[in-house]
DNA sequence: ACCTGAACACCGTTCAAGT
DNA sequence: ACCTGAACACCGTTCAAGT
């Protein structure tokens, strides 16, 4: 690649994570070309659809939460792994308004640019899932993709600005729906001790 | 009014119903007066923004919901009613893709012509929810809004074609979280035969 | 009183023409 | 090899001009 054509993909890709940070990811894609003092259709050359820049945009940290799983799985107990990565997760699409939605399509999708990256992060949510249920701290009737609609429905919500301050209540209640711990201990001892 | 203005209203209604039901609530207003052989201005003078369209083609239906609520309360346990209910809300709002969104936007929003129709839906709802909760078959941690917010987010996710095979599933472990009266049969013989 | 075509400022996409 | 302006077909919104 020529020098120039680097530099601005590169300007193209610092721009354009601010503008979406800023309107969500359906900005206007000639906003982004023009904020980068560039010709449009160099974006386009750079990046064909907006799912191709937008994966660039998330492939690092979708790596991340996908690596942040690891962590948890060696840290932390089953079930606070998967509670604890349930909330990086819903943090971290909190910043890009609208990226769920992408994210549900490209995950059955193998032509989105940005499939390969939901798989990642699908996959790292399962890891942790089963793991939570091997150790029956989890309801074993959901696989790792009902994790991610669930997830995901949580998240857009979050999106939602009249919803987003009862996301936090509604995501704990949901989180005690999967977790098999939640014996209700008030109302029967089936197994209190050891 | 003339009567070729509520000609044209009533054409431009049906009309508008049955591309959105086929293409979704964001579908090109151009398109809608297009098809109904009329000025793209006289649709804009008759409906003066998408939401208030969106209104007259809803309104009905909205109003049937409420009723629903009412009939229901008089017909079913406290729980069947509320969880009848919600079924029939997923079901209704599944009819026209990326509603749920608008509702979303117009139940904080005093502003928009579908204010007021969200309002009646929440409160529907509502009532339903807490006569459920007075007989103790549903926590009392969560209000209406909680209750409108988790069926707006089921609702989403049935409209994401990805998901909807499974909504079903995520419907019934959401309303199990909300139900006090599963207490997990299989897992502890508090109270299992008679 | 009501309707309409045309204008305006946007959008994503494509491509011939430049360097 | 890379960039760009312009063209194209869209969109929502507005308004002067028609009947």
């Amino acid at each position: 690649m020529r020098a120039d054509a680097t530099k601005n993909r590169e300007h193209l890709l610092a721009v354009a994570g601010a503008v979406i940070t800023e309107q969500g990811v359906d900005a206007s894609l000639r906003d982004i070309a023009r904020r980068a003092d560039v010709g449009l259709a160099t974006l386009f050359r750079h990046f064909p659809t907006r799912e191709a820049l937008l994966e660039c945009l998330l492939h690092a940290r979708f790596d991340e939460m996908a690596a942040r799983a690891d962590e948890l799985e060696a840290s932390s107990s089953p079930a606070d792994a998967l509670v604890s990565w349930l909330h990086e997760f819903l943090s971290y699409t909190h910043s890009y308004h609208g990226v769920v939605a992408s994210m549900m399509a490209a995950i059955q999708d193998p032509q989105s640019a940005l499939h390969a990256s939901c798989v990642t992060m699908r996959a790292a949510g399962t890891r942790l899932l089963t793991r939570a249920q091997s150790a029956g701290a989890v309801r074993t009737d959901i696989d790792g993709t009902d994790l991610f609609a669930l997830a995901g429905s949580l998240a857009w919500l979050g999106d939602q600005p009249s919803m987003a301050p009862r996301v936090d209540h509604l995501v704990s209640i949901v989180v005690e729906a999967l977790l098999t711990t939640s014996a209700k201990p008030a109302a029967g001892p089936s197994n209190p001790g050891s």
